[in-house]
RNA sequence: GGCGCCAUAGCCAAGUGGUAAGGCAGAGGUCUGCAAAACCUCCAUUCCCCAGUUCAAAUCUGGGUGGCGCCUCCA
C-alpha cells in the first residue's frame, strides 16, 4: 500500500516496523461537546485505512484517545455547575452513538489522558531531566530551541516559528514557541498532584505519552486533521523523539477539511453542523458515503444537494444487496454451489477496488468500481441469475461493503400482520383486476413509509 | 509576509503523458395492469485562461485568473 507522509510530502510504499503488523495512533476528539460533520471526516477515513489493511490480512492496533480534561471541558463544566468528568463522560457517550451510527470501529484501544497521569508525567520528568522542558511559576514548558528538527512535519522554518508571530502574555516563557507540557491548577480547577505542584497535562503531551504507553516509541501511522499538523503533531514530534531519542511515527496522514459555503467547517467560526444534525436530515450512511466520494486529503464541501446525492447513492446500492437477497430467499433451487465463471468475473472489480485503496486510500476511485460492479450484478439478476451466481454476487458486494463500511446494517425483515394483511388485500385485489383498490392500498401504505415492488417472485417491500 | 492545497459535464467526483471512471439529476426505450426497482441507449471532441515541451498533455513546464487552508484553540 502507498501513502501521503506529510513528513516527505509524498507517496510512499508502506512499510511497517513489524512486518504485516500496524500500529495505528489517531487523535481522537475532546470531549465537551457533540462532534460536528467536520470531525466525522478522519474518522471515516482513517476507519477505512484500519478496514483496508484487515482485509488484506494486516494485524492491526489501532488507538485513538480521548481528551477529556482541557480548558474546554473544564469551562462546560463551570456552566453546568458540574464536574469535568461528568461532562467527559457524557460526551464520549455521545461519541459512540455517533461513531457507531457511521460504523467507525470502536478503536482497539480507547485511552483517557485522565487514566494516564502517571505515564504523563514521567515523559514530562525525562524531557525535563533531559533539558528539554522547564520549570516556571504557571508549569512545565517545552525547550522548543533546543529540539533542532522542530518544524519537519509543518515544513516550516525553525526561526520563523521560534519568532512566534503570536503575541504572547507569559512573560515566564523563555520563547514564544515554547508550549504548555504541565498546567498548574488554578482556583477551583481539577488537578493531579506531580513533582511540579498539583496540574493537569497540556494537550500535546497527552497525545505523546498515550501512544508510547500503548504502541511503542515508534509507532507506523500517525494520522488526524491537517489543522492538527501544527502546532499539535509537530509538538508530539518533539516531545516523543526528544524524550526517547528514535522516530516517533513513520507516516504521518492527514485529511483535508469538510468546508460549508467554501469556508472551513470549524467549532470556532461557528458554521458546522452536527453529526447527529446531519445523520437526522440524511442518516449516517449517507454521510459516511458522502465523504468517501471523495478522496480524503481534498477539500469537501457540504451541502444539501451533496447530502441528497449520497443518500439517493446508498439507495442504489441498498436495493441491490436488498434484490439480492430477496431473490435467494425466493430462488426455487437453493442448493446450488458458487458459481466460478461470476467468481472469476467479479474477482476482477475486487482487484481494482484494493488497488484503488492501495493507492493512497482512493475511496472515489474504490467507489466507481464498486458501482459498476452493481450494474454488472443487476445485469446477472435481471437474466435471472442462478442461485449459485447469486450466492457469488452477494459475497463480493458485501466484501466490499465491509471494507468501505456501508451497509453494515442488516435489512429490515418481517412487516406486522396488519400490514402483511394490506399486502395480501392488495394481491387480491389485483387478482381480480380491481386496480383501483389495489393501488389505493399500495398507496396507503407508502403513506406509512413502505414501499412496494411487484416481482415475479412476488410482492418485495422495503421501508423508505 | 512564510508554507501549502484546489480548479474536470447541470451538480458531486476519479483519472496525473497515450486519447475523459463512477454517482446524482435529465431524455428516450424494455419490463409492469399502472407503478417501483432493474436493464439498454443518450447526456464533456473536452478538462479555468494563455504560452511552451512532446509524435502525443486534463495530465509536464512557465505565466496568469479565481477559490481555500495552515502559520493561533480547531478534524
Amino acid at each position: 500500500m502507498r501513502v501521503f507522509n506529510t513528513l516527505t510530502r509524498q507517496k510512499e510504499e508502506f512499510v511497517p516496523l513489524k512486518e504485516n503488523r500496524a500500529l495505528i495512533y489517531c487523535c481522537g476528539p475532546t470531549v465537551y461537546n457533540l462532534i460536528h460533520v467536520g470531525n466525522a471526516r478522519p474518522m471515516i477515513a482513517f476507519d477505512v485505512l484500519r478496514r483496508h489493511l484487515l482485509a488484506q490480512g494486516w494485524q492491526v492496533t489501532f488507538v485513538q484517545n480521548f481528551t477529556d480534561i482541557d480548558d474546554k471541558v473544564i469551562r462546560r463544566a463551570q456552566e453546568e455547575g458540574t464536574c469535568y468528568d461528568a461532562v467527559a463522560a457524557r460526551y464520549i457517550e455521545e461519541y459512540y452513538t455517533d461513531a457507531r451510527g457511521l460504523n467507525v470501529m470502536d478503536a482497539d484501544i480507547a485511552p483517557k489522558a485522565t487514566e494516564n497521569i502517571p505515564a504523563i508525567i514521567s515523559l514530562v520528568a525525562r524531557l525535563v531531566d533531559r533539558e528539554f522542558a522547564y520549570e516556571t511559576r504557571d508549569g512545565v514548558y517545552f525547550r522548543v530551541g533546543r529540539f533542532a528538527e522542530y518544524g519537519k512535519l509543518s515544513h516550516q522554518p525553525m526561526e520563523d516559528l521560534l519568532s512566534g508571530a503570536r503575541v504572547d502574555t507569559n512573560e515566564d516563557k523563555e520563547a514564544p514557541a515554547d508550549f504548555a507540557l504541565w498546567k498548574r491548577a488554578k482556583e477551583g480547577e481539577p488537578f493531579w498532584p506531580s513533582p511540579w505542584g498539583d496540574g493537569r497535562p497540556g494537550w500535546h503531551i497527552e497525545c505523546s505519552a498515550m501512544a508510547g504507553r500503548h504502541l511503542g516509541s515508534t509507532i507506523d501511522i500517525h494520522c488526524g486533521g491537517q489543522d492538527l499538523i501544527f502546532p499539535h503533531h509537530e509538538n508530539e514530534i518533539a516531545q516523543s523523539e526528544a524524550a526517547f531519542g528514535c522516530a516517533f511515527a513513520r507516516y504521518w496522514m492527514h485529511n483535508g477539511f469538510l468546508s460549508i459555503d467554501n469556508q472551513k467547517m470549524s467549532k470556532s467560526l461557528g458554521n458546522f453542523f452536527t453529526v447527529r444534525e446531519a445523520a437526522k436530515a440524511y442518516g449516517y450512511e449517507a454521510i459516511r458515503l458522502f465523504m468517501l466520494g471523495a478522496h480524503y486529503r481534498s477539500p469537501l464541501n457540504y451541502s444539501e444537494e451533496s447530502l441528497n446525492q449520497a443518500a439517493a447513492s446508498l439507495k442504489r446500492l441498498t436495493a441491490t444487496r436488498d434484490n439480492l437477497s430477496f431473490l435467494m430467499e425466493h430462488a426455487q433451487d437453493k442448493n446450488g454451489a458458487p458459481d466460478p465463471a461470476v467468481e472469476q468475473a467479479l474477482a476482477a472489480y475486487r482487484v481494482r477496488f484494493d488497488e484503488a485503496l492501495d493507492d493512497d486510500l482512493n475511496t472515489a476511485d474504490a467507489i466507481g468500481t464498486l458501482f459498476e460492479m452493481v450494474r454488472d450484478i443487476n445485469t446477472r439478476l435481471q437474466a435471472n441469475a442462478s442461485f449459485g451466481q447469486m450466492l457469488v454476487c452477494q459475497s463480493a458486494l458485501r466484501g466490499m461493503l465491509d471494507v468501505l463500511g456501508l451497509l453494515q446494517t442488516s435489512q429490515v425483515t418481517g412487516l406486522e400482520d396488519e400490514i402483511e394483511a394490506l399486502i395480501e388485500r392488495r394481491q387480491q385485489a389485483r387478482a381480480a383486476k380491481n386496480f383501483q383498490e389495489s393501488d389505493r392500498i399500495r398507496d396507503e401504505l407508502k403513506s406509512r413509509g413502505i414501499v412496494l415492488e411487484d416481482t415475479p417472485q412476488g410482492v418485495k417491500w422495503r421501508r423508505e
